[in-house]
DNA sequence: TACCAGGTAAAAA
DNA sequence: TTTTTACATGGT
């Protein structure tokens, strides 16, 4: 077993806890987990190594992260690499909030959170095919019920690494999903028709058609289209791939039912409004709009109050 | 019991 | 072209 560990320095400003709140660990989920503040999770290199990463904060006040990478063999330069590599990407070191910033600080729905939760980052999935596999299994059921058959899937056919007597599991390869039978998904509670979609995208990623270099120089309108052509990946699953996976901001899921709701109550005041309404709210924060989500849904999570229109 | 869950494809209008 | 409906299942 090969271990290393790392220091990484994110651009300033970076809220370590409340970003990895989204994957505050459930029994169910063992992919992407975050739990007594390390963020963990497996990734797996070019000669199909798998390295789990645990990142943590380093420090109290300091804003540093501390990366643990550990290889079952020896821990080579690629692994070291690819791990690197995936955090980097994982955490958004490459968005700059800056001119987001500005912008919310003019915006009254989103001042108030912006300023709060200054450095929270959108956290991603480091690959295509993981963040539309999840979104498939999101669709039109309880988030908790998603992480319960996503994790089946995940036990059943992801690649597992064994650190210090604990079992971690990568997200399982296109090869495997695509090779797998609608029924042993009807037996870990998938419908069929998500079964099958599952399968489908699995195809579309083992024939290149879920190439990320190809997908990240499209416009959004043009990534929709190309992804929406395989069965089971309508407008709603495209835009999450393209802001959860690409870390594309300028999308806006205005189809999701938590986008609107989250709106809704930060925006309106009310419970809940229709996708033309959440879409033409999210053109006054272009070209940030799911990234105004994320704080919106931040802001949800701690419990925080619409700000009263009244005073 | 009915209805809703961070939808989608296919049928019907 | 736009509007319903089936899909599956756990929670309330």
């Amino acid at each position: 077993m090969g271990s290393v560990t790392k220091i990484l320095h994110p651009p300033e400003p970076f809220l370590f806890h409340e970003s990895l709140l989204r994957f505050r660990v459930s029994r169910e989920e063992y992919v992407n987990s975050y739990a007594d503040g390390v963020y963990r999770r497996v990734v797996e290199d070019a000669n199909g190594d798998l390295v789990l990463l645990e990142a943590e904060k380093e420090g109290e006040g300091r804003n540093s992260i501390r990366l643990r990478m550990t290889t079952q063999g020896r821990m080579t330069k690629s692994a070291q690499d690819v791990g690197l590599y995936a955090i980097k990407h994982i955490l958004a070191f490459d968005l700059d909030l800056r001119a987001f910033y500005k912008m919310a600080k003019d915006d009254a729905s989103l001042a108030p959170t912006a300023k709060k939760f200054r450095g929270l980052k959108p956290i991603r999935y480091p690959s295509v095919f993981e963040a539309l596999v999840t979104a498939i299994t999101a669709q039109q059921v309880n988030l908790t019920f998603a992480g319960a058959i996503r994790g089946r899937m995940v036990k059943r056919w992801g690649r597992k690494l064994r650190v210090d007597g604990k079992m971690h599991y990568a997200f399982p390869r296109p090869e495997r999903l695509a090779r797998a039978r609608v029924s042993t998904f009807r037996s870990m509670q998938f419908s069929e028709r998500k079964a099958e979609y599952v399968i489908d995208v699995a195809r579309a990623a083992l024939e290149g058609r879920l190439d990320e270099n190809e997908l990240r120089i499209l416009t959004i309108d043009e990534a929709v289209a190309r992804l929406t052509e395989i069965r089971g990946v309508g407008r709603w699953t495209a835009e999450q791939m393209l802001f959860r996976a690409l870390g594309r901001v300028e999308v806006f899921p205005g189809g999701d039912l938590g986008v609107q709701k989250v709106v809704a109550r930060y925006c309106f005041g009310e419970e809940r409004v229709d996708e033309k309404t959440a879409r033409m709210q999210a053109d006054r924060w272009h070209p940030w709009a799911s990234l105004a989500t994320t704080y919106l849904f931040a802001a949800w999570r701690a419990g925080i109050p619409p700000a009263s229109d009244t005073d």
